[in-house]
DNA sequence: CCATCTTTGACTAATATTGACTTTTATTAT
DNA sequence: ATAATAAAAGTCAATATTAGTCAAAGATGG
């Protein structure tokens, strides 16, 4: 099905770790030569895939016993969720990171998948297509940040 | 009759695939190459033959294992009441027009209340200022008439 | 002949991969 | 302690690898 793409192999490798711990801990360059790719390619996986829209947080060190740590945000409660990714969307969003969000909530129950579904429609790319991409991205946050505020009340 | 063309028998042969399986992933330059065409006749192809209103569903990502997939989904009831909503839509919408086509939605139990909620949140006209009428009655439309499409199917 | 459908290809957009160069931190030598 | 060196990770832009769009040209059927 997917033996194409490695960053999405290195994605897999590092989130099945996480699906057991809260955190993983890697040296970079160790994971490059596992899979076999430049070092900074490491950072382009981590950059698309572990956000904070995500609902990961990243932390690391450089020089000797330098690392990377990768962490599942612990939130404490669905208010503290819904603040995180409205402020992680600010005023502008892609559709990339629109279905981080939407994973993000429906991880957390935030979400039932049918108004997930709903949700990726409206924000998706095709349905905001006004020939404008800053713009798009701007209005997919208001819709965004808007359904996001409604969700505080429900019930 | 059929099979006259090459864009039927690549719709055929995609079909004879979904026959067996609920969906089907295709790197597009193999098709094109399977059948001698350039690689944009499998756009055409999939956007004249692989519609939501013939039941199918379909994802895509470019880039180093880059794919399509298609995807059958199982149409709903109702869907003369989606037709006769999209219609009415068109390309353009003002918010009172899109609560009355929620109302309608939520009479006809084809969304729940949540459903409900979170379309209005989207389709709010503070949520879609830009401060450009006939722009955010475009684009609520497309919204609206995105999410409608959703609902001709079950996840 | 006209309308519609199909085929083609030039141009665009998104995503992934690579590598040269930079920055930070730790260790070692003086 | 300080300076030099080594050992990490970070940045960024170039290149590669896909898929998407659009409109013109060609084919087909009524």
């Amino acid at each position: 099905m997917q033996g194409k793409n490695l960053s999405d192999v290195i994605e897999a490798y590092l989130k099945k770790i996480l699906a057991n711990d809260e955190k993983v801990e890697i040296s970079r360059s160790d994971i490059a030569n596992l899979f076999d790719v430049v070092p900074s390619q490491i950072n382009y996986v981590i950059k698309t895939r572990f956000t904070i829209q995500n609902g990961y947080t990243v932390e690391s060190k450089r020089g000797g016993g330098g690392y990377i740590r990768i962490e599942k945000v612990k939130l404490l409660d669905n208010l503290d969720i819904l603040d995180t990714l409205i402020n992680a969307i600010g005023n502008s969003i892609s559709q990339r990171e629109g279905k981080a969000v939407i994973g993000t909530l429906l991880a957390n129950e935030l979400v039932t998948v049918n108004e997930a579904d709903l949700l990726s429609a409206a924000s998706d790319k095709q349905t905001l297509s006004i020939g404008n991409k800053e713009l798009e991205n701007e209005i997919r946050a208001k819709i965004m940040v808007s359904i996001l505020n409604h969700l505080r009340y429900k019930s």
